[in-house]
Parts: C-alpha cells; structure tokens; sequence
DNA sequence: CACGGATCCTGATGGC
DNA sequence: TGCCATCAGGATCCGT
C-alpha cells in the first residue's frame, strides 16, 4: 500500500501528538514479517522521543532503542486516545500515556522491529542498502544520472529497487516516468544527462504533490488521523489503462514488469 | 554481481 | 450462489 507520500503523511498525522509518550503496554498479534527482535515488555517505562522517516520506513525513536516500522503491501497505522477493541488484523499495538498506536496488517507483509541503535547490525541490514531520500539535498540529478549508467534493466525497475533512490513504489514510478515522457521499459542506462535530469525533477515533484494531497487511497490507505488521501484523483497513468490520456486522449496502456503492473500513454512515452 | 522469479499473506474481484 | 484464478500500494531471498 504505502509508498513514501503516504508513509511521510502517516509520519505527520502522529509524530507530535505521540512525542514525549511513555509506553504503558503492548499487545502484539500474529507474527509480522520479521520478529520484534526485543521481549515485548522490555518496551514498557521506555518514551517516545520521535518520529522520523527512512524511506518506507518510520522510526520511533525511544528514550533507548529505535522502533523500525514498515506496512508493507497492507498496513496502516491509526493513533487514537480512543479505539475499539482490537480485531483479527491488528497485530501490534503500543499503549501509552498519550494514546494507543495500532498497526494494522492483513496481509502481514509489514514489520515492527527493535534495535538498541542506528548503527546495529540489524538496522544496517534492513536500512543500509537505501538509496537517497528523493527530497533531500542529497538527492542530486548528476548523481541520479552516474548510477543509472550502470544499470541495465527497465528504468521503472530500477526506480522500485530502491536502491538508488528510495520511496518510489509502483504508483508513483508511472506517474513520474509519465511525467518526464519516458517509457518505463527503456534501458535505465540509456537515458541522457537531460532525460534523467527530468526524472530526477518528476519523481521529487510527484512526491510532493503527493504528500500535499494526502497519499493515495486506492482502497483501504488512510493516515493515523484516520484521514484518506486524494492523490489517486490526480493520477495521470496509474490505474487507467485503457482510459484516454488525460494529456494526448491516446489509450492509456499496461504492462507487466517484474510482476508488477506499469501503466504508460504509448504517445506521450514513445521512448 | 546483476538479474529474474518465487515467495510471504489475506481479501477483493471477475469469469464461468 | 459457488468455486477458482488472478491481482493488490513491498522487498527479500535464492538460483543462475
């Protein structure tokens, strides 16, 4: 579900209500992706710092140890002083002093997972392979371009491998590649100094437009106010095959690329 | 090492 | 209505 708009819009809907927090409880549900890593209630007495973002990933930062959560294909989060009682789907929950924090998960693809730093071997496995934060300084069009000589396969491939760039998921990799008219099956290697540079400034300018509206809810994605997103009703390829070109009116086309659906205008994309 | 594919899991949807 | 196949916003792991 979540790609990083509405990972960074769920961020936003809890961090500052959440900061300060101290962990009376936690409750967990069937098993995650990967195991907490801790004994649950060594959590307990701990507080809530802050809540950052690396990539699709959201850190809750505690007074000693990091959280690191993930919501995979399925989760979402909801923070709440007030929720009913929990159901099959909910499979963390973390009670505190400002409210209950509950994860949601039916699919179980998502992850909770403790590690006492940043700098542990854990948390080098699961954060140390990502590429930069698209709407970072850091994110720069030379650089962007330099890595993606040295990929060969389908640049919406690249995008989502997330190694050189981080949070561009299956939504937001048509939708930037339908903005700088690249075809998402051109060889990443292939692409110009310029073309890449549009990229670049595409995937930085959906994103953000995207965090503005909210994320998309495509069905079940709502930040952790409780709030949907409405980015899906601007989305120019993503989920349309077959519906005109909201640019060109040439029928919007879709293909499957790694298992996963790319959606692309053949007029506004010719390569 | 780069790549393609299978895989984890549940629910919704569409064809017959 | 039921049954089965397919697909869904992610990312790791394994074999070649």
């Amino acid at each position: 579900m979540p790609e990083l708009p509405e990972v960074e819009v769920t961020r936003m809907s809890f961090a500052d209500r959440i900061a300060g927090a101290s962990i009376l409880a936690v409750r967990m549900g069937k098993p995650l992706r990967w195991p907490l890593g801790c004994d649950a209630a060594d959590l307990v007495g701990r507080t809530v710092k802050a809540v950052r973002r690396r990539g699709k990933y959201l850190l809750l930062e505690l007074d000693q140890g990091v959280l690191l959560i993930h919501l995979g294909m399925s989760g979402r989060l909801v923070f709440a002083t007030n929720l009913p009682a929990a159901g099959v789907h909910d499979h963390f929950e973390l009670s505190t002093s400002r409210g209950v924090l509950r994860l949601r998960d039916p699919r179980r693809f998502g992850a909770v997972v403790f590690t006492p730093s940043l700098d542990s071997a854990l948390a080098a496995k699961l954060l140390g392979r990502l590429g930069v934060e698209p709407l970072s300084a850091a994110f720069d069009a030379r650089a962007f371009h330099q890595q993606l000589k040295k990929r060969q396969v389908a640049i919406k491939q690249v995008l989502l491998a997330g190694d050189i760039v981080v949070g561009v998921g299956n939504i937001y990799a048509s939708e930037a590649l339908f903005m700088a008219g690249i075809r998402p099956t051109i060889s990443a290697r292939r692409l110009s100094l310029a073309r890449a540079a549009r990229l670049h400034g595409a995937i930085r300018e959906v994103l953000s437009r995207a965090i503005e509206r909210g994320g998309s809810t495509l069905k079940d994605f709502s930040n952790a106010a409780g709030e949907d997103g409405h980015f899906q009703l601007e989305a120019m390829v993503y989920g349309r095959e077959g519906l005109e070109c909201r640019v060109c009116h040439a029928s919007i086309k879709c293909l499957r690329q790694g298992q996963r659906s790319t959606f692309f205008c053949p007029r506004c994309q010719k390569c």
